[in-house]
DNA sequence: GAGTGGTCTAGACCACAGG
DNA sequence: CTGTGGTCTAGACCACTCG
């Protein structure tokens, strides 16, 4: 069950990558699509599935739709704006140099909650990592790493430490970002406080990464739930438009 | 037998907005909804005006659909995305309105901590406004704002409530931009839990924003920090290119 | 098998932009 | 006005899950 199944690409799909397709290599900035009739006519389906196929292009932020108007290109460049979102570990993100320490590695039961994102079954077997990270030697984040063991396989005994992405990437050849994170905050359980050398009463910023194959945003390979010390931490959000590069 | 309507509102969103509320209200974590054909029984829609409906709670991430199963509750919280440089509610998204009172405004002198990022000496006067917005009736976040009066003058008299920014924006013609924002967690002051209505063992997140002049992103004109309750509102960072309008 | 969500078609009408 | 996208309905069939 480790390889990822295909059937037929529902029409919508192939539509839309028809279009992706003439888009990159006949749009420039500004065109507009044909008319939705245009292309139902020109593709031969059902005007609603057209509308699908561009609902896609429109959440992948190729297209912006206006009533009235059209359908507008406002992105052509399929590997720029993904490259915009190629990973970048959190703590990487927020300029924290830190080292890292592997507690435990092991393969366990999914728990229903993770299954859901990682698409595997209830139960069925799942890699969980539990890494600590320092910060001028005091501990500031613990971080549980749940990986899809199909992408993954034996990734519980190869990795070792050091960047899990970094790892991934040159073991399995999957290049790794980030298709969502949530933050949110909340009290310590009592081994993690002993961990993070925190009081029970402190709380901790809870950030929950969904990683998946650049290719395909869908397919999430790993899920990290990071806690870390709200005393040491903070998270910054820089102003739109800057660049770390 | 179709009924066209009037209302301002698609039936779609009136669908959603029906089901955020019973989702909020009724639901805890991994509850099912009703069936597609149930639903749009019990709504009185087409079953395709109840799948539009769903897809937007999906992608607030609300839900999670599966085929042959069903679609599970996966998040009773509001998310706050980081996009475009504010701060916006997966409510919005969802065209939910939340409503936001104003509890105090008065002139002060400015907090040594404030003055410096607002460019004013100590003690100078500054303009303090703490506000409570409520999403759902239930009030999520207590939010103090400091403005330079140099840009503002008389807002602690002129601003009675409504969005802070479109006040400023109109009243002033100032644009307004968060050209940073600081995320951390902590525990609720006494009076902040008795507002919020959650007890002081629930810690809150802090989010501090500097907004500043869109042409010019030193001009700090408004400074803001809300404490939210996490057990009701966490912060999502989406994908790059994911549009939401 | 029965029930769920996933896709597709067909046709209708509404709301908006622009000549 | 025409043409565009936006919404809604109706019915069909497929693919998946579970008992």
């Amino acid at each position: 069950m480790n390889a990822p199944i295909k059937t037929s690409k529902p029409i919508y799909r192939q539509v839309s990558e028809a279009l992706v397709k003439v888009i990159c290599e006949h749009c420039t900035l500004g065109d507009y699509l044909p008319s939705e009739n245009t292309l139902a006519a020109q593709y031969k389906v059902n005007r609603h599935t057209v509308r699908r196929a561009v609902d896609d292009l429109i959440s992948a932020g190729f297209i912006s739709r206006k009533q009235g108007k059209g359908s507008q290109v406002i992105n052509n460049r399929i590997d720029y704006s993904l490259e915009k979102g190629r990973f970048t570990s959190t703590l990487d993100a927020l300029g924290c140099q830190s080292e890292s320490r592997l507690l435990s590695a092991q393969q366990i039961a999914c728990p229903a909650k993770i299954a859901r994102y990682l698409n595997l079954d209830d139960s069925s077997p799942v890699i969980k990592l539990e890494t600590l990270r320092f910060v001028e030697g005091d501990p500031i984040s613990l971080i549980t790493h749940f990986l899809n063991p199909g992408y993954t396989p034996d990734a519980e005994r190869l990795y070792t430490g050091g960047s899990l992405h970094l790892f991934i990437e040159r073991s399995y050849q999957i290049e790794l970002i980030r298709s969502q994170a949530l933050i949110s905050a909340e009290m310590p359980a009592r081994d993690d406080a002993a961990l993070l050398r925190v009081s029970l009463d402190s709380p901790l910023l809870k950030i929950e990464s969904f990683n998946a194959i650049k290719e395909d945003l869908n397919a999430v390979v790993e899920i990290s739930i990071s806690r870390s010390r709200s005393d040491r931490f903070q998270i910054k959000v820089p102003t739109p438009g800057d660049t770390h590069e």
